[in-house]
DNA sequence: TTTGTTGT
């Protein structure tokens, strides 16, 4: 059933890539350079033009989490709209559904091994002042939804500090998701299958979110359709999506990728009957992911060789 | 265990 809808992509993927590349051109551009009584300076690091921001700004704090991104990020980011930095996630945020593009985590051992000092009770969902208020979710556009505030990156992927868990209750990092049979059933047996291959490979990188995938209908013609909800209209994905690369410790690296219909699904069938090639998920999403990994530098994609 | 909502 998956494998018939997902058939009917081709024509999504046109849209995708040209608007990412658009946005890459842009950036090219970019002159740094900045005009101070008629001559051209360039802003040169050691030499702060202006002298209210300097090279030597604080940035005991700011320099860890720059690092973090670094290692979280290590194999490219999938699209570069609205992207927002946490302490132990990023994440790109689509203004248009108010619900993220994609959310990236880097998943160890310690990561997800049981810690007293950090309790998810504790917890709150919360709106992200960090976006435009014409933009952002608030708790009340999910209540009486019938829908879960479903994590994309998930809560407990992220027990080394109280902190880490608190920020990934921000509504940027939720998306509308069926309760019963999807969010607190399958979708949740993905999210611990993909915390167990903490237990095989040493790092395993991360890449969540959802689809707004073609359906044809009785006219024969095929249209995207999907639910909103609330006053700000949060967009309720058809799918969700994973994409996943485990590092082994003899460096090998083995990508898996699964898509699941946002509906009640069967308990009995098992998680490995939602893979579909990474392909498929990048055409229908627009995105590249781990594009920074050549595709024959992996030694498996969803467990045969490549 | 982890994923959540609703009503009092």
């Amino acid at each position: 059933m998956i494998s018939k809808r997902l058939l009917h992509l081709a024509q999504l993927s046109a849209v995708g890539f040209t608007g990412y590349l658009i946005g890459q051109q842009d950036n090219s551009n970019r002159d740094d350079s900045v005009v101070v009584n008629g001559k051209k300076l360039s802003s040169l690091p050691a030499l702060p033009i202006f002298g209210t921001v300097s090279a030597a700004t604080p940035y005991a704090e700011g320099g860890k989490s720059k690092d973090r991104v670094t290692e979280i990020m290590k194999y490219g980011f999938p699209g570069l709209d609205n992207v927002r930095s946490y302490d132990d996630f990023v994440l790109s945020y689509d203004r248009r559904t108010r619900v993220p593009h994609w959310v990236f985590e880097h998943i160890t051992k310690e990561h997800i091994s049981k810690n007293d000092a950090v309790d998810r009770s504790k917890c709150d969902f919360k709106p992200d002042e960090s976006i435009h208020p014409f933009f952002r979710s608030q708790n009340a556009d999910y209540k009486g939804s019938g829908f879960d505030r479903g994590h994309m990156a998930a809560a407990g992927n992220h027990r080394l500090a109280q902190q880490h868990v608190d920020q990934t209750f921000y509504l940027t990092n939720m998306a509308p998701q069926v309760g019963q049979g999807f969010n607190r059933d399958s979708w949740n047996r993905l999210e611990k299958h993909v915390r167990k291959l903490t237990k095989v490979y040493n790092n395993v990188y991360c890449c969540t979110g959802p689809l707004y995938l073609p359906r044809k209908e009785a006219d024969g013609k095929s249209y995207v359709k999907y639910q909103v909800i609330g006053a700000n209209t949060v967009a309720v994905p058809t799918h969700f999506y994973k994409v996943v690369v485990c590092e082994a410790g003899d460096g090998s690296l083995h990508m898996e990728s699964y898509v699941m219909p946002n509906q009640r699904l069967p308990d009995e069938t098992p998680v490995s009957s939602y893979m579909v090639p990474p392909e498929t998920i990048e055409k229908a999403a627009g995105l590249l992911f781990f594009d920074k990994i050549h595709r024959s530098k992996l030694t498996t994609i969803n467990g045969k060789k490549v």
